[in-house]
Order: C-alpha cells, then sequence, then structure tokens
DNA sequence: AAGACGAAAGTGGTTGA
DNA sequence: TCAACAACTTTCGTCTT
C-alpha cells in the first residue's frame, strides 16, 4: 500500500486514508471503512492465533509442534505406538503388559492409520488446502470446508462419489457461508472434477447435512469487480447504492447476481463519469456483454438514472 | 477501429406433471 | 422422464464515438 503503486487515473483526494483501513477477516480482505474500497484482495491470514502483549506472554504462548487445526485429521497430536514389545528402557515386557501393548496397537491401527475414514479426510484435507491456495482463500474458509467435509463422511454420504468434487463443494459452501464470492467455474478450474459434478454434491451436501447457505447476495461481487479494474472506491459505494435500490425494486429477483454486480458497477462508473467497457466488466464475473447490457437497460430504466450528457 | 446496442436463435439447468 | 420455461450465451447487423 506504498504511494504511487496503485492505479494510474484516480485523484490523490479520494486515496483512502491508512487509519481508516480495516481488514475484514471474513472475507479475507482490506477494507477503508470510508469509501468501502478494496484495498488489497486475497490476502491470505498471515498472523498468529493469538496476541500477547507482554513478552513473557509471548514466549508462554510460543507453540510446541504445529498449531492445532481440523486441517489435520487428529490435531497432530497423536503418537505411534512403538511396535516392539519392549519398554522404553529395551526391556522386555511382562506377559500382561504385552497383550495390552497388543490390545493398544490393534485399537489404535484400527481407528487411526487403518480408518479409512480418517484416511479419506487426511486426503480431502491436502486436496482442499490445494484449491484453497490457489483461489487465495483465507485459513477460515479452508477449515469451515474441512469441517463440512468431515461431516459428510461421518454420515457416510461421500461413498461413491470422487473425494474431488465433494471437497471442492465443501469448499464452495464455506466460501458462500463466509460471503467470499468465488464462482463455482473457478473451483472447477482448479479441479479435476468438473463442475456439473461439483454442483450435484453441492446440492447434496446443502440437503443432507441441512447446511444454510446464505443466497448470493450481489453486493458482494462489487468489490472483486472494482479491484480487479482498479477503479476507486467511490465507484464501489455508487454500485452498491445502486444495487440496494435495485433490490427494493424488485428488479434483481431471479437474476445472476454476477450480471446483475457488473452492471451496477458499470453504472456507477457511467455516472461518475469513468470509462470503461461492458466487456472488461462481464470478464470479471464471467459473464457476457449482453448480459450485462441487459441488467444495465433494466437498471437505468427502473432507478431513472441520469447519465452524464454525451 | 472499437464500443454500444438490440434482435434472434441456441444452450444448459430447473420445475412440475 | 419429459416438456415447458426463464435466464444466459452466441452471433450478427447497425449505429455511435
Amino acid at each position: 500500500m506504498s504511494e504511487g503503486s496503485e492505479g494510474p487515473q484516480e485523484p490523490a483526494e479520494e486515496r483512502c486514508p491508512p487509519d481508516k483501513i480495516v481488514y475484514d477477516e471474513s472475507r479475507g480482505q482490506y477494507v477503508c471503512t470510508e469509501t468501502g474500497e478494496v484495498i488489497e484482495e486475497r490476502v491470505v491470514d498471515q498472523g498468529p492465533e493469538w496476541r500477547a502483549f507482554t513478552s513473557d506472554e509471548e514466549s508462554r504462548r510460543a507453540r510446541a509442534g504445529s498449531p492445532l487445526s481440523p486441517m489435520i485429521h487428529d490435531g497432530g497430536l497423536t503418537s505411534v505406538i512403538d511396535w516392539r514389545d519392549k519398554d522404553a528402557t529395551g526391556k522386555k515386557l511382562e506377559m500382561k503388559k504385552r497383550l495390552e501393548a497388543m490390545r493398544w496397537r490393534k485399537w489404535q491401527l484400527r481407528t487411526r492409520i487403518q480408518s479409512s475414514v480418517d484416511r479419506n479426510i487426511t486426503q480431502a484435507a491436502v486436496e482442499l488446502e490445494r484449491i484453497a491456495d490457489q483461489l487465495g482463500l483465507p485459513k477460515s474458509i479452508k477449515e469451515e470446508a474441512v469441517s463440512i467435509y468431515r461431516r459428510a463422511i461421518e454420515r457416510g454420504i461421500v461413498r461413491g462419489r470422487s473425494v474431488e468434487a465433494v471437497a471442492a463443494a465443501a469448499l464452495y459452501i464455506a466460501c458462500r457461508i463466509h460471503r467470499i464470492p468465488r464462482l463455482l467455474d473457478e473451483i472447477a478450474e482448479v479441479t479435476k472434477a468438473d463442475k456439473k459434478e461439483i454442483s450435484r454434491c453441492y446440492r447434496m451436501l446443502v440437503k443432507e447435512l441441512e447446511i444454510r447457505v446464505p443466497p448470493t447476495d450481489s453486493a458482494d461481487y462489487v468489490p472483486r469487480i472494482v479491484s480487479a479494474l482498479g477503479l476507486s472506491g467511490r465507484v464501489a459505494k455508487k454500485a452498491v447504492e445502486l444495487l440496494e435500490e435495485a433490490k427494493k425494486l424488485g428488479i434483481t429477483a431471479g437474476k445472476d447476481p454476477t450480471g446483475v454486480a457488473a452492471a451496477a458497477v458499470y453504472a456507477a462508473a457511467q455516472l461518475l463519469g469513468i470509462k470503461r467497457t461492458q466487456k472488461d466488466i462481464a470478464a470479471v464475473v464471467g459473464v457476457t456483454e449482453v448480459t450485462v447490457r441487459n441488467r444495465y437497460r433494466e437498471l437505468v430504466k427502473a432507478l431513472k438514472l441520469q447519465l452524464p450528457e454525451e
């Protein structure tokens, strides 16, 4: 966020004052509270989970091993019981103890190493990690996704479906829940499973696990479009305002939210005298210029927008 | 030459019998 | 399972800048 590293055409007065910038953890974005501008998208949570206020506290909170996280199926805390029938000093164990140790091993093998459930989760976690990294998603999303996947496994829903597809679907749900807009296409892009398969799994997961997925809000896409095109926060703010009004008038119902968002950004830019082509805006959210055009037309008509003279 | 516009026909997904 | 349906896409001709 240093000086001069931003888009070229914005006047200096609308730059965000540094003290107004806030990290919106749920979206993985830095956002200016003044203008709504997204400063840097897709920053992946870098900080420690804890804060330490004194150096004493800091050392106490220093970790042994990696942080606890659902990404590792057992929290990374299990140890494997040695297979030799000796104790730490190398002495042979008595029969009783040997039998006990055998039971332990058996139990452990069954519940941990050989448990297909856990192996499956581990495999899925690796996959989720990869996809999430490629899409620049924050850790909270990954963890949500793993937790969804785990629930699916425990319910035995994954059988007969590809791990890839279910994992991708879980990630998609996590994104929706946290309102970080990622398109199904984007997820499908970095996955072996195709879009159709993923969306089948998505529907299945939502139904079987009774997950409440909030409907996509077109406004959630605005920051993405704006930052992708290097537009200012003023455009974002205006676009969101337009969307608010449009929603009240009910002209957004049943329409693809990405297309609606794209049209709103286009309209906002027009109103502020900033030129961006419909095509460029459409490309960001994966719709065509025709769709942007149609939504735009509806927007202008419904809100009776006064465009700057030609 | 490039963008905006709108009409018309084609496509994939949802819904309801 | 099939047909109707709505929204989106593709394609194309025309107008504007």
